[in-house]
DNA sequence: ATACTATTTAATAGACCTATTAATACGCAA
DNA sequence: TTGCGTATTAATAGGTCTATTAAATAGTAT
Protein backbone atom coordinates (compact mmCIF):
# COMPACT_ATOMS: atom_id res chain seq x y z
CA UNK A 1 0.00 0.00 0.00
CA UNK A 2 1.38 3.66 -0.70
CA UNK A 3 0.32 6.51 0.87
CA UNK A 4 1.55 9.67 0.40
CA UNK A 5 1.48 11.02 3.82
CA UNK A 6 3.10 9.23 7.24
CA UNK A 7 -0.33 9.99 8.59
CA UNK A 8 -2.08 6.49 9.32
CA UNK A 9 -4.39 4.82 7.09
CA UNK A 10 -7.50 5.91 8.41
CA UNK A 11 -6.81 9.53 7.78
CA UNK A 12 -5.56 9.43 4.48
CA UNK A 13 -8.97 7.83 3.86
CA UNK A 14 -10.67 10.82 5.68
CA UNK A 15 -8.38 13.11 3.53
CA UNK A 16 -8.83 11.45 0.09
CA UNK A 17 -12.66 11.00 1.04
CA UNK A 18 -13.38 14.49 1.70
CA UNK A 19 -11.36 16.12 -1.49
CA UNK A 20 -13.28 13.74 -3.79
CA UNK A 21 -17.09 14.69 -1.56
CA UNK A 22 -16.23 18.32 -2.25
CA UNK A 23 -15.50 17.69 -5.81
CA UNK A 24 -17.89 15.27 -6.96
CA UNK A 25 -20.32 15.39 -4.27
CA UNK A 26 -21.34 12.65 -2.45
CA UNK A 27 -23.32 10.60 -5.05
CA UNK A 28 -20.97 10.49 -7.49
CA UNK A 29 -17.90 9.49 -5.59
CA UNK A 30 -17.08 5.96 -4.54
CA UNK A 31 -15.75 3.80 -2.39
CA UNK A 32 -13.17 2.21 -4.70
CA UNK A 33 -12.00 5.92 -6.41
CA UNK A 34 -11.34 7.01 -2.64
CA UNK A 35 -9.18 3.56 -2.05
CA UNK A 36 -7.62 4.14 -5.58
CA UNK A 37 -6.72 7.65 -4.35
CA UNK A 38 -5.17 6.51 -1.21
CA UNK A 39 -3.34 3.64 -2.95
CA UNK A 40 -5.27 0.98 -0.87
CA UNK A 41 -7.75 -1.92 -1.34
CA UNK A 42 -11.59 -0.99 -0.98
CA UNK A 43 -12.10 -2.94 2.06
CA UNK A 44 -10.33 -0.65 3.69
CA UNK A 45 -12.31 2.12 3.64
CA UNK A 46 -15.08 -0.03 4.98
CA UNK A 47 -13.19 -1.99 7.39
CA UNK A 48 -12.31 1.53 9.39
CA UNK A 49 -15.79 3.53 8.35
CA UNK A 50 -18.77 0.67 7.85
CA UNK A 51 -20.06 2.42 5.49
CA UNK A 52 -19.55 5.25 2.14
CA UNK A 53 -22.45 7.35 4.74
CA UNK A 54 -20.77 6.99 7.61
CA UNK A 55 -17.55 8.38 6.77
CA UNK A 56 -19.10 11.18 4.86
CA UNK A 57 -20.37 11.80 8.54
CA UNK A 58 -17.51 12.04 10.19
CA UNK A 59 -15.36 13.53 7.31
CA UNK A 60 -18.30 16.44 7.72
CA UNK A 61 -19.37 16.38 11.01
CA UNK A 62 -17.12 18.95 12.69
CA UNK A 63 -17.01 21.38 9.33
CA UNK A 64 -20.93 21.31 9.42
CA UNK A 65 -21.61 23.12 12.90
CA UNK A 66 -18.37 25.61 12.07
CA UNK A 67 -19.89 25.85 8.60
CA UNK A 68 -23.33 27.21 9.89
CA UNK A 69 -22.53 29.08 12.60
CA UNK A 70 -19.29 30.65 12.62
CA UNK A 71 -21.09 33.31 11.20
CA UNK A 72 -22.63 33.52 14.89
CA UNK A 73 -19.94 33.29 16.80
CA UNK A 74 -19.14 35.89 19.49
CA UNK A 75 -15.76 37.80 19.04
CA UNK A 76 -14.54 38.36 22.32
CA UNK A 77 -12.87 41.73 21.19
CA UNK A 78 -13.84 44.69 23.08
CA UNK A 79 -15.01 46.71 19.76
CA UNK A 80 -17.83 49.40 19.03
CA UNK A 81 -20.45 47.11 17.56
CA UNK A 82 -20.19 48.55 13.92
CA UNK A 83 -16.21 47.61 14.02
CA UNK A 84 -17.00 44.04 15.60
CA UNK A 85 -19.61 43.41 12.90
CA UNK A 86 -17.60 44.26 9.93
CA UNK A 87 -14.93 41.90 11.43
CA UNK A 88 -17.21 39.04 11.78
CA UNK A 89 -18.08 39.37 7.93
CA UNK A 90 -14.91 39.36 6.84
CA UNK A 91 -13.75 36.74 9.02
CA UNK A 92 -17.06 35.02 7.92
CA UNK A 93 -16.35 35.25 4.23
CA UNK A 94 -12.07 34.21 4.87
CA UNK A 95 -13.66 31.35 6.32
CA UNK A 96 -15.45 30.69 3.14
CA UNK A 97 -12.80 31.21 1.48
CA UNK A 98 -10.84 27.93 2.55
CA UNK A 99 -13.78 26.42 2.14
CA UNK A 100 -15.09 27.04 -0.94
CA UNK A 101 -15.98 24.12 -2.00
CA UNK A 102 -18.25 23.16 1.05
CA UNK A 103 -21.61 25.37 0.78
CA UNK A 104 -22.68 23.75 -2.30
CA UNK A 105 -21.93 20.00 -1.06
CA UNK A 106 -23.62 20.68 2.22
CA UNK A 107 -26.96 22.43 0.85
CA UNK A 108 -26.97 19.57 -2.03
CA UNK A 109 -26.95 17.37 0.27
CA UNK A 110 -29.87 18.83 2.56
CA UNK A 111 -31.64 19.44 -0.68
CA UNK A 112 -31.79 15.71 -1.76
CA UNK A 113 -30.74 13.49 1.03
CA UNK A 114 -34.05 14.08 3.58
CA UNK A 115 -31.98 11.54 6.26
CA UNK A 116 -29.03 13.58 6.50
CA UNK A 117 -31.32 16.99 6.37
CA UNK A 118 -32.65 15.39 9.81
CA UNK A 119 -29.42 14.14 11.22
CA UNK A 120 -27.97 17.78 11.22
CA UNK A 121 -30.96 19.53 11.99
CA UNK A 122 -30.78 17.29 15.26
CA UNK A 123 -27.47 18.03 15.69
CA UNK A 124 -27.06 21.90 15.18
CA UNK A 125 -30.97 22.72 15.19
CA UNK A 126 -31.06 24.00 18.95
CA UNK A 127 -27.89 26.71 18.39
CA UNK A 128 -29.15 29.24 16.60
CA UNK A 129 -31.84 30.36 19.05
CA UNK A 130 -29.61 31.53 21.56
CA UNK A 131 -26.89 33.40 19.52
CA UNK A 132 -29.40 35.02 17.21
CA UNK A 133 -30.54 36.37 21.02
CA UNK A 134 -27.46 37.65 22.12
CA UNK A 135 -27.10 39.21 19.20
CA UNK A 136 -30.36 40.80 19.07
CA UNK A 137 -29.79 42.43 22.58
CA UNK A 138 -26.31 43.90 21.23
CA UNK A 139 -28.62 45.32 18.16
CA UNK A 140 -31.29 46.97 20.72
CA UNK A 141 -28.35 48.60 22.49
CA UNK A 142 -27.41 50.13 19.42
CA UNK A 143 -30.46 51.28 18.36
CA UNK A 144 -31.48 52.86 21.38
CA UNK A 145 -28.26 54.82 21.56
CA UNK A 146 -29.46 56.16 18.14
CA UNK A 147 -26.61 54.63 15.95
CA UNK A 148 -28.50 52.07 13.51
CA UNK A 149 -31.92 51.68 12.38
CA UNK A 150 -34.14 49.14 14.33
CA UNK A 151 -32.53 45.59 12.91
CA UNK A 152 -34.05 42.49 13.28
CA UNK A 153 -31.30 40.18 14.28
CA UNK A 154 -31.79 36.70 12.23
CA UNK A 155 -32.88 38.67 9.33
CA UNK A 156 -29.10 40.44 9.80
CA UNK A 157 -27.41 37.55 10.33
CA UNK A 158 -29.59 35.68 7.24
CA UNK A 159 -28.78 38.56 4.55
CA UNK A 160 -24.10 38.47 5.51
CA UNK A 161 -24.74 34.59 5.26
CA UNK A 162 -26.31 35.01 1.73
CA UNK A 163 -23.85 37.55 0.43
CA UNK A 164 -20.62 35.28 1.81
CA UNK A 165 -21.84 32.27 1.11
CA UNK A 166 -23.41 32.95 -2.59
CA UNK A 167 -19.88 34.86 -3.68
CA UNK A 168 -18.50 30.71 -3.37
CA UNK A 169 -21.54 28.75 -4.58
CA UNK A 170 -21.95 31.17 -7.16
CA UNK A 171 -18.14 31.68 -8.22
CA UNK A 172 -18.76 29.99 -12.11
CA UNK A 173 -21.78 33.05 -12.59
CA UNK A 174 -19.41 35.34 -10.68
CA UNK A 175 -17.05 34.70 -13.19
CA UNK A 176 -19.30 35.59 -15.83
CA UNK A 177 -20.84 38.74 -14.36
CA UNK A 178 -17.16 40.37 -13.88
CA UNK A 179 -16.13 38.71 -17.50
CA UNK A 180 -15.89 42.48 -18.21
CA UNK A 181 -13.15 43.66 -15.84
CA UNK A 182 -11.02 40.06 -16.97
CA UNK A 183 -9.39 40.29 -13.06
CA UNK A 184 -8.53 37.00 -11.74
CA UNK A 185 -10.77 35.04 -9.30
CA UNK A 186 -8.93 36.64 -6.37
CA UNK A 187 -9.14 40.01 -7.00
CA UNK A 188 -12.72 39.72 -7.57
CA UNK A 189 -13.40 38.13 -4.54
CA UNK A 190 -11.42 40.88 -2.51
CA UNK A 191 -14.11 43.52 -4.15
CA UNK A 192 -16.95 40.86 -3.18
CA UNK A 193 -15.39 40.81 0.41
CA UNK A 194 -15.94 44.83 0.58
CA UNK A 195 -18.85 45.05 -1.32
CA UNK A 196 -20.73 42.60 0.80
CA UNK A 197 -19.46 44.36 4.18
CA UNK A 198 -20.50 47.63 2.68
CA UNK A 199 -24.21 46.48 1.99
CA UNK A 200 -24.71 45.12 5.38
CA UNK A 201 -22.89 48.44 7.21
CA UNK A 202 -25.08 50.53 4.87
CA UNK A 203 -28.28 48.18 5.93
CA UNK A 204 -28.13 49.59 9.11
CA UNK A 205 -27.78 53.26 8.88
CA UNK A 206 -30.34 54.96 10.54
CA UNK B 1 -49.14 2.03 -19.66
CA UNK B 2 -51.48 4.25 -17.18
CA UNK B 3 -50.34 7.73 -17.98
CA UNK B 4 -52.32 10.86 -15.60
CA UNK B 5 -52.60 13.46 -17.85
CA UNK B 6 -54.13 13.46 -21.82
CA UNK B 7 -50.51 14.90 -22.56
CA UNK B 8 -48.21 12.78 -24.65
CA UNK B 9 -45.88 10.23 -23.27
CA UNK B 10 -42.68 12.35 -24.39
CA UNK B 11 -43.91 15.01 -22.13
CA UNK B 12 -45.46 12.59 -19.42
CA UNK B 13 -42.01 11.81 -19.31
CA UNK B 14 -40.48 15.20 -19.12
CA UNK B 15 -42.78 16.36 -16.50
CA UNK B 16 -42.00 13.54 -13.66
CA UNK B 17 -38.05 13.82 -14.93
CA UNK B 18 -38.33 17.61 -13.96
CA UNK B 19 -39.91 16.74 -10.72
CA UNK B 20 -37.73 13.68 -9.54
CA UNK B 21 -34.46 15.65 -10.32
CA UNK B 22 -35.67 18.99 -8.51
CA UNK B 23 -36.18 16.98 -6.29
CA UNK B 24 -33.34 14.30 -5.77
CA UNK B 25 -30.93 15.62 -7.80
CA UNK B 26 -29.54 13.87 -11.45
CA UNK B 27 -27.39 11.60 -9.53
CA UNK B 28 -29.68 10.19 -7.31
CA UNK B 29 -32.58 10.30 -9.89
CA UNK B 30 -32.85 6.95 -12.19
CA UNK B 31 -34.38 6.20 -15.43
CA UNK B 32 -36.01 3.23 -13.78
CA UNK B 33 -38.05 5.33 -11.33
CA UNK B 34 -38.67 8.21 -13.98
CA UNK B 35 -40.40 5.52 -15.66
CA UNK B 36 -42.09 4.13 -13.11
CA UNK B 37 -43.83 7.72 -12.03
CA UNK B 38 -44.92 7.46 -15.63
CA UNK B 39 -46.08 4.53 -15.26
CA UNK B 40 -44.49 3.34 -18.56
CA UNK B 41 -41.66 0.91 -19.22
CA UNK B 42 -38.13 2.15 -18.70
CA UNK B 43 -37.01 1.51 -21.89
CA UNK B 44 -39.73 4.38 -23.28
CA UNK B 45 -37.32 7.02 -21.66
CA UNK B 46 -34.35 5.88 -23.59
CA UNK B 47 -36.21 5.52 -26.59
CA UNK B 48 -37.73 9.15 -26.24
CA UNK B 49 -34.31 10.98 -25.20
CA UNK B 50 -31.82 8.44 -26.01
CA UNK B 51 -30.10 9.21 -22.19
CA UNK B 52 -30.24 10.62 -19.72
CA UNK B 53 -27.94 12.85 -19.58
CA UNK B 54 -29.88 14.00 -23.58
CA UNK B 55 -33.11 13.85 -20.76
CA UNK B 56 -31.63 16.22 -18.47
CA UNK B 57 -30.85 18.74 -20.80
CA UNK B 58 -34.27 18.73 -23.05
CA UNK B 59 -35.39 19.27 -19.50
CA UNK B 60 -33.69 22.36 -17.97
CA UNK B 61 -32.31 23.73 -21.49
CA UNK B 62 -34.78 26.08 -21.86
CA UNK B 63 -34.78 27.34 -17.92
CA UNK B 64 -30.83 27.12 -17.21
CA UNK B 65 -31.50 30.82 -19.72
CA UNK B 66 -34.20 32.06 -17.90
CA UNK B 67 -32.69 31.10 -14.51
CA UNK B 68 -29.62 32.90 -14.89
CA UNK B 69 -31.02 35.87 -16.85
CA UNK B 70 -34.56 36.31 -15.86
CA UNK B 71 -32.52 39.25 -13.73
CA UNK B 72 -30.67 40.88 -16.22
CA UNK B 73 -33.58 41.19 -18.61
CA UNK B 74 -34.85 44.95 -18.70
CA UNK B 75 -38.16 45.38 -18.10
CA UNK B 76 -39.36 47.84 -20.98
CA UNK B 77 -42.17 49.91 -18.80
CA UNK B 78 -40.84 53.61 -18.41
CA UNK B 79 -40.46 54.03 -15.07
CA UNK B 80 -37.82 56.27 -12.77
CA UNK B 81 -34.81 53.78 -12.43
CA UNK B 82 -35.03 53.19 -8.77
CA UNK B 83 -38.76 51.93 -8.99
CA UNK B 84 -37.65 50.66 -12.27
CA UNK B 85 -35.62 48.62 -10.08
CA UNK B 86 -37.21 47.75 -7.26
CA UNK B 87 -39.71 46.18 -9.27
CA UNK B 88 -37.08 44.01 -11.12
CA UNK B 89 -35.33 42.51 -7.84
CA UNK B 90 -39.38 41.34 -6.70
CA UNK B 91 -40.23 40.11 -9.97
CA UNK B 92 -36.25 38.06 -9.97
CA UNK B 93 -37.53 36.74 -6.51
CA UNK B 94 -40.84 36.19 -7.51
CA UNK B 95 -39.75 33.84 -10.62
CA UNK B 96 -37.33 32.29 -8.08
CA UNK B 97 -40.16 31.27 -5.83
CA UNK B 98 -42.20 29.71 -8.17
CA UNK B 99 -38.76 27.42 -9.28
CA UNK B 100 -37.27 27.59 -5.71
CA UNK B 101 -35.30 24.18 -6.20
CA UNK B 102 -34.01 25.23 -9.47
CA UNK B 103 -30.77 27.07 -7.98
CA UNK B 104 -29.24 24.19 -5.83
CA UNK B 105 -29.92 21.76 -8.78
CA UNK B 106 -28.45 23.85 -11.49
CA UNK B 107 -24.87 24.92 -8.88
CA UNK B 108 -24.53 21.53 -7.90
CA UNK B 109 -24.35 20.19 -11.56
CA UNK B 110 -22.24 23.01 -12.66
CA UNK B 111 -19.79 22.40 -9.46
CA UNK B 112 -19.40 18.70 -9.23
CA UNK B 113 -19.91 17.68 -13.66
CA UNK B 114 -17.54 19.82 -15.46
CA UNK B 115 -18.87 18.55 -18.65
CA UNK B 116 -22.24 20.36 -18.17
CA UNK B 117 -20.41 23.32 -16.54
CA UNK B 118 -18.73 23.96 -20.19
CA UNK B 119 -22.06 23.30 -22.12
CA UNK B 120 -23.88 25.70 -20.08
CA UNK B 121 -20.77 28.49 -20.14
CA UNK B 122 -21.21 28.01 -24.48
CA UNK B 123 -24.54 28.05 -24.53
CA UNK B 124 -24.73 31.59 -22.25
CA UNK B 125 -21.62 32.46 -21.79
CA UNK B 126 -21.71 35.58 -24.30
CA UNK B 127 -24.97 36.92 -22.78
CA UNK B 128 -24.34 39.08 -19.55
CA UNK B 129 -21.92 41.21 -21.65
CA UNK B 130 -23.93 43.32 -23.59
CA UNK B 131 -26.80 43.66 -20.52
CA UNK B 132 -24.69 44.28 -17.79
CA UNK B 133 -23.49 47.09 -20.54
CA UNK B 134 -26.70 48.06 -20.90
CA UNK B 135 -27.41 48.40 -17.02
CA UNK B 136 -23.71 50.27 -16.51
CA UNK B 137 -24.98 53.00 -18.69
CA UNK B 138 -28.63 53.66 -16.89
CA UNK B 139 -26.72 53.52 -13.41
CA UNK B 140 -24.10 56.31 -14.31
CA UNK B 141 -26.90 57.90 -15.93
CA UNK B 142 -28.37 58.08 -12.69
CA UNK B 143 -24.96 58.45 -11.11
CA UNK B 144 -23.99 61.90 -13.11
CA UNK B 145 -27.84 63.61 -11.62
CA UNK B 146 -26.47 62.88 -7.88
CA UNK B 147 -29.85 60.50 -7.13
CA UNK B 148 -27.46 57.40 -6.30
CA UNK B 149 -23.34 56.70 -5.64
CA UNK B 150 -21.19 55.66 -8.06
CA UNK B 151 -22.16 51.86 -8.77
CA UNK B 152 -20.95 49.19 -11.02
CA UNK B 153 -23.09 46.73 -12.74
CA UNK B 154 -21.86 43.58 -13.19
CA UNK B 155 -21.17 43.89 -8.78
CA UNK B 156 -24.72 45.14 -8.09
CA UNK B 157 -26.76 42.57 -10.20
CA UNK B 158 -24.72 39.64 -8.38
CA UNK B 159 -25.60 41.18 -5.34
CA UNK B 160 -29.07 41.19 -6.16
CA UNK B 161 -28.78 37.47 -7.47
CA UNK B 162 -26.82 36.49 -3.92
CA UNK B 163 -29.68 37.92 -2.07
CA UNK B 164 -32.41 36.27 -4.07
CA UNK B 165 -31.02 32.92 -4.65
CA UNK B 166 -29.62 31.97 -1.52
CA UNK B 167 -33.17 32.65 0.05
CA UNK B 168 -33.93 29.92 -1.55
CA UNK B 169 -31.01 27.51 -1.63
CA UNK B 170 -31.13 28.70 1.91
CA UNK B 171 -34.97 27.93 2.84
CA UNK B 172 -33.63 24.93 5.58
CA UNK B 173 -31.15 27.39 7.44
CA UNK B 174 -33.59 30.11 6.86
CA UNK B 175 -36.05 28.23 8.78
CA UNK B 176 -33.73 28.11 11.81
CA UNK B 177 -32.68 31.35 11.64
CA UNK B 178 -36.37 32.74 11.74
CA UNK B 179 -37.64 29.69 14.39
CA UNK B 180 -38.01 32.42 16.82
CA UNK B 181 -40.94 34.22 14.99
CA UNK B 182 -42.54 31.08 14.55
CA UNK B 183 -44.19 32.48 11.22
CA UNK B 184 -44.93 29.94 8.15
CA UNK B 185 -41.96 29.53 5.67
CA UNK B 186 -44.12 31.75 3.42
CA UNK B 187 -44.43 34.56 5.87
CA UNK B 188 -41.00 34.54 5.81
CA UNK B 189 -40.32 34.68 2.23
CA UNK B 190 -42.13 37.51 2.30
CA UNK B 191 -39.74 39.60 5.11
CA UNK B 192 -37.21 38.25 2.55
CA UNK B 193 -38.26 39.90 -0.31
CA UNK B 194 -38.97 43.26 0.89
CA UNK B 195 -35.88 43.04 3.25
CA UNK B 196 -33.70 42.22 -0.02
CA UNK B 197 -35.47 44.99 -1.75
CA UNK B 198 -34.36 47.36 1.05
CA UNK B 199 -30.52 46.47 1.34
CA UNK B 200 -30.31 46.76 -2.61
CA UNK B 201 -31.91 50.23 -2.83
CA UNK B 202 -30.32 51.22 0.54
CA UNK B 203 -26.39 50.48 -1.42
CA UNK B 204 -27.39 52.88 -4.11
CA UNK B 205 -27.43 55.95 -1.79
CA UNK B 206 -25.30 58.69 -2.69
C1' DA C 1 -58.20 -6.04 -44.45
C1' DT C 2 -53.31 -5.03 -45.51
C1' DA C 3 -49.17 -3.00 -44.99
C1' DC C 4 -46.48 0.24 -42.92
C1' DT C 5 -45.00 3.19 -39.10
C1' DA C 6 -44.81 4.60 -34.42
C1' DT C 7 -45.14 3.15 -29.78
C1' DT C 8 -44.49 0.03 -26.10
C1' DT C 9 -42.83 -4.02 -23.77
C1' DA C 10 -39.80 -7.84 -21.94
C1' DA C 11 -35.35 -9.31 -21.55
C1' DT C 12 -30.82 -8.68 -20.91
C1' DA C 13 -25.82 -7.27 -21.64
C1' DG C 14 -22.48 -4.89 -19.43
C1' DA C 15 -20.87 -1.56 -15.90
C1' DC C 16 -20.24 -0.22 -11.58
C1' DC C 17 -21.03 0.05 -6.78
C1' DT C 18 -21.49 -1.22 -1.69
C1' DA C 19 -20.63 -4.25 1.66
C1' DT C 20 -19.08 -8.65 3.42
C1' DT C 21 -16.18 -12.71 4.03
C1' DA C 22 -12.34 -15.44 4.43
C1' DA C 23 -7.66 -15.65 3.88
C1' DT C 24 -3.07 -13.52 4.29
C1' DA C 25 0.60 -10.33 5.99
C1' DC C 26 2.39 -7.61 9.66
C1' DG C 27 3.98 -6.03 14.22
C1' DC C 28 5.02 -7.07 18.55
C1' DA C 29 4.83 -9.05 23.23
C1' DA C 30 5.87 -13.09 25.79
C1' DT D 1 10.11 -18.29 17.80
C1' DT D 2 5.35 -18.60 18.79
C1' DG D 3 1.10 -16.60 19.26
C1' DC D 4 -2.19 -13.02 18.85
C1' DG D 5 -4.35 -8.87 17.51
C1' DT D 6 -4.38 -5.51 13.87
C1' DA D 7 -4.10 -4.23 9.12
C1' DT D 8 -4.60 -5.49 4.48
C1' DT D 9 -5.91 -8.07 0.47
C1' DA D 10 -8.52 -10.87 -3.01
C1' DA D 11 -12.77 -12.48 -4.18
C1' DT D 12 -17.34 -12.07 -4.64
C1' DA D 13 -22.40 -11.81 -3.43
C1' DG D 14 -26.00 -9.04 -4.46
C1' DG D 15 -27.82 -4.94 -5.93
C1' DT D 16 -28.82 -1.06 -9.16
C1' DC D 17 -28.27 1.39 -13.10
C1' DT D 18 -27.94 2.72 -18.23
C1' DA D 19 -28.58 1.50 -22.66
C1' DT D 20 -29.71 -1.74 -26.30
C1' DT D 21 -32.19 -5.31 -28.79
C1' DA D 22 -35.78 -7.85 -30.65
C1' DA D 23 -40.38 -8.80 -30.41
C1' DA D 24 -45.23 -7.32 -29.67
C1' DT D 25 -48.85 -4.02 -30.01
C1' DA D 26 -51.44 0.01 -31.50
C1' DG D 27 -52.51 3.32 -35.00
C1' DT D 28 -53.19 4.89 -39.55
C1' DA D 29 -53.42 5.36 -44.29
C1' DT D 30 -54.56 2.85 -48.51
Amino acid sequence: MIRTQNNTTEQCIMEAAEALFLDKGYARTSTIEIARVVGCNQALVHYYFRSKENLFKQVFENKIKSFCFSLLEISEEDLPFKEKLEKRIGNHFDMLKVNSKLPILLFNEVHTNQDLARKIYADVGHLPLSIIARMQSELDVEYESGRICKTDAASLLFSIFSLNVMTFIGSPLLRLFAENSKEPLDVILEQRRAENIRLIMNSLNP
